[in-house]
DNA sequence: CACAAATGTATTGCGCGCAATCTAAAAGTC
DNA sequence: GACTTTTAGATTGCGCGCAATACATTTGTG
């Protein structure tokens, strides 16, 4: 009885290992940047950043990272007074914020380049199973925000 | 000259999938939540409880959930306040609080029966698939929130 | 050119997560 | 039995995420 539905069972589909398993892997970031002055989200940010190699607008921050203004506004608000971004309107559409990596922000890249192999060393999962992960992960991304998705076999 | 750090490319590592498929996971069982008044980490609260099939402790709660009071006690209250959970001191040790799921909360089940086969469908993977990232993922929170996990062979 | 619609950010409000701190109750210690 | 230590929750503060709204700047339309 104490299985009456066992489809709603916590274990039994991929919600919770999915939530609690990024929890863990954002603290597990979290211990590693927290000496270089970093949340997780704005490593992220400054991850698409760099990668973008130059003055980027906040909505194509957003497409890349998934995220919106509500969410980015404050967050690249404190990477500007932390002296890492600047936020200047664009002369050529006054309604766009252009954000430019300054200097300090640029060399972050080498305080932060070996964090990606450490934290692999923490989750300790071999190549193999980190591609399979990697996949898995980016097919059910592009199903949920693609944009139809009407289909179910790709 | 753009990738004078290609570990740190946000595709080449899991972080940024696994962040941003979860909070996509997040967004599409919020939908189907809302119209029952749950959020997403109250829907697995009310699993977890549902399960559990009898009082219990905040800190029995938080161990399942991995969470801690911080965030459960508000989480809580505001399940109390729509009659859906009990908080009350265990009378044999006062420091404990223990939950008990109302006869409202209980009627959740029925309404959220249908969640897990809707989300199924919605995230569109095989069962081999899921079940692989499931594995996956298991092994990636035991490794993460594991206690010692000093050795690198499981 | 006036004027409506669309676009790009910012703001507000709320609910998490989590570290740090606090309080009260129980368990150990002498 | 007073005293310290431990344990269970609650509280505070901060940073996301995200929906809803507001505002200013284009852009499209007549």
């Amino acid at each position: 009885m104490s299985q009456a539905y066992p489809q709603l069972a916590l274990d039994a589909q991929l919600c919770f290992p999915l939530y609690a398993t990024t929890r863990a892997v954002t603290r597990a970031y979290a211990s590693l940047l927290e000496p270089v002055g970093l949340t997780y989200p704005q490593y992220l940010t400054m991850l698409a950043l760099w990668e973008a190699g130059g003055p980027v607008s906040v909505s194509a921050l957003g497409a890349r990272l998934h995220l919106d203004s509500g969410t980015l506004t404050p967050l690249l608000k404190r990477l500007e007074a932390a002296g890492r971004v600047t936020r200047q309107r664009d002369p050529e559409d006054e309604r766009r914020v252009l954000l430019t990596v300054t200097d300090a922000g640029m060399a972050l890249r080498e305080e932060v380049a070996d964090v990606p192999w450490r934290l692999a060393a923490l989750m300790g999962l071999d190549r193999g199973e980190a591609e399979v992960l990697h996949g898995a992960l980016g097919r059910l991304l592009r199903n949920l925000d693609g944009e139809g998705a009407a289909d179910a076999q790709p």
